[in-house]
DNA sequence: CTGAAAGCGCTAACAG
DNA sequence: CTGTTAGCGCTTTCAG
């Protein structure tokens, strides 16, 4: 039965050197000779010695632990990002230490309070609003953060997101160019930074054709909310065609509109999400939808993230990421549209 | 500016008391005067402090952070259970800490071996093997396991999973009362002990009647694998009921019966999947399932746990929780049928 | 109940 | 390069 916890002590025992010998052979920026390094390494093999992090982290400073706050990983965006930004850190030599943050109010508050006492290395919150109380407790506390998939004004935050103005302002054009005449808009929570720019970009879109939203309703990037949303929509003077803010929201209102209203997609209506989600490739949804470049944000978000953490005096960076409009069956495609 | 750092020793000097009169205030067993406590809150609150969690942990051995291994967040049933968990978890005072296992071989050994760095007070191991040195690995470091939605044959393993035999044979029993005469079945991941429960139990359930499979393909738990198996297995006499052994895979196999060979759910091909994520609900699958009891499961899982990390002599338990079928339009319901 | 003191396992100067 | 010596921030005896 193998010890429970081997210590650097027991190793130094054994190997006949100092416990400080096999802490430097155990530290990256070590410096033993390669003989030591030997000694030290055969003997806490045979004793099964690995370095506790946590130990390491209080007299370093360093826990290489990350802390992710997000909200709801129903939507398929979500748990793809986070296996990617776990894998992204992992390989850099960071783990992540995950934190829900229901919906209630003050919620958040308590889970970065929880997430500060871990000393983690810094945070990443992805769709969460973080108030500037909040985000100033972290400055305070020397704990970098980066918004994921939000943005906010306090231009001392670092954010990552897709350029959804852009993309607001793409799905518009291409509705348009299809020759779309009542275009409705199915949003997402208004106090998600992401919610407002994409809709600011389509309406800007519209703008600049001389067009107007033919239709509003809000669905809260949630699936229920945005059935109710696009049976609103139809209950008088229906579109023919619907920007939704965001591809899981798009799926309940596919359904809504095929199963329910008996529509045709795209015969009676067009359809476009955001997002790119997985599901929105699958010849049930076949969704057409701007893509969030998951694989760059995530590896902007991390390289920002530990760049900050490597040198706090790094300035504040707000990454907006291009996306391009991919192209399904869900929406009428205009005649020789190239993007 | 506040301080980066605010110490125990700190609050003490403010409060006019020792250092470890401010540890016993902010200790769960602690045992202060009221006097004293209100003294050191205060003063605590004006510094803003919090007990440093890993100084803690390093002093205490209670970490009082569980890591969680998960391979991939694709099938939607792991997202809603990492949700879930973390939400158990944390509403228990622990945290979770997130390990990516990779298919690759010899990664999770390295996985293993880094969450034991971090002192966790226990693992979760979900959908993935665990083989018989690592389990030993975490046991020597008196570290319990619980597999989740996994079970294995090493009696000093906990587990939960749902009645995987059981729900096979659940549907073989709806699919032949249905009238179906030629049944297959889609498999996943054969290492899988999911996998090979459900097709056991289905199997059972169609050997009862004096049945046995008209074709079997494997999907390994993949959409596009299972794509495959479904083109496959229509090749040449085509069934007309398969048993999918996940709702991932179903769904997959919905689509390609429906959009690749033109068939008609459940007309021409009744399908039946296991999980019941909620995509499965979603009109456009409208998926009939066995439902796997994910918070069920989580309690479960949270429950053994826990007891074993308080106490570590606690049994290893096989829990294996009953889960319905879940009727829904894409098998045809044999009349008069109920559960 | 409370303070003093000892340590948890480790890293980081500091001399040699 | 190496061992010695201080701590990191905290919990936990141990006297009082």
């Amino acid at each position: 039965m193998a010890q429970t916890k081997v210590t650097s002590a027991q190793v130094a025992e054994r190997a006949g050197v100092s416990q400080s010998a096999v802490s430097r052979v155990f530290t990256p920026g070590a410096s033993a000779s390669p003989k030591t390094a030997a000694k030290v390494r055969k003997a806490a093999n045979e004793l099964g010695y690995r370095p506790n992090a946590l130990a390491r982290a209080v007299v370093s400073g360093k826990s290489r632990m990350i802390g992710l706050v997000v909200a709801y990983l129903e939507n398929q965006f979500y748990p793809d990002v986070l296996e990617k930004l776990s894998n992204a850190l992992q390989e850099r030599g960071y783990h992540v230490l995950v934190f829900m943050a229901s919906q209630q109010a003050g919620n958040i508050e308590t889970v970065v309070e929880e997430i500060l006492d871990y000393q983690v290395d810094g945070i990443i919150a992805a769709s969460v609003a973080m108030s500037s109380d909040l985000s100033a407790r972290c400055r305070a506390a020397g704990v970098p953060m980066v918004l994921f998939n939000r943005s906010q004004d306090d231009p001392s935050m670092s954010a990552v997101t897709s350029d959804n103005i852009a993309g607001g302002r793409k799905v518009a054009e291409f509705l348009l160019a299809g020759g779309h005449q009542k275009i409705g808009y199915i949003a997402g929570w208004e106090g998600a930074s992401t919610q407002r720019d994409r809709e600011a970009g389509f309406l800007q879109g519209l703008a600049q054709a001389g067009r107007a939203l033919h239709a509003r309703e809000v669905g809260n990037f949630r699936m229920d909310e945005a059935r109710d949303a696009a049976l609103r929509m139809f209950a008088q003077d229906p579109p023919d065609a619907i920007f939704v803010a965001n591809d899981h929201m798009a799926m309940a209102v596919a359904d809504c509109l095929r199963f329910e209203l008996g529509l045709n997609i795209p015969q009676d209506v067009s359809l476009v999400g955001y997002d790119d989600v997985p599901a929105a490739a699958w010849p049930a949804y076949d969704l057409t939808s701007v893509r969030q470049p998951a694989n760059r944000m995530v590896a902007q978000t991390v390289d920002i993230l530990l760049g900050k953490i490597e040198d706090a005096d790094t300035a504040p960076r707000k990454v907006e990421l291009d996306g391009p409009l991919i192209l399904r069956g869900s929406a009428r495609v205009p005649e020789g549209w190239t993007q």
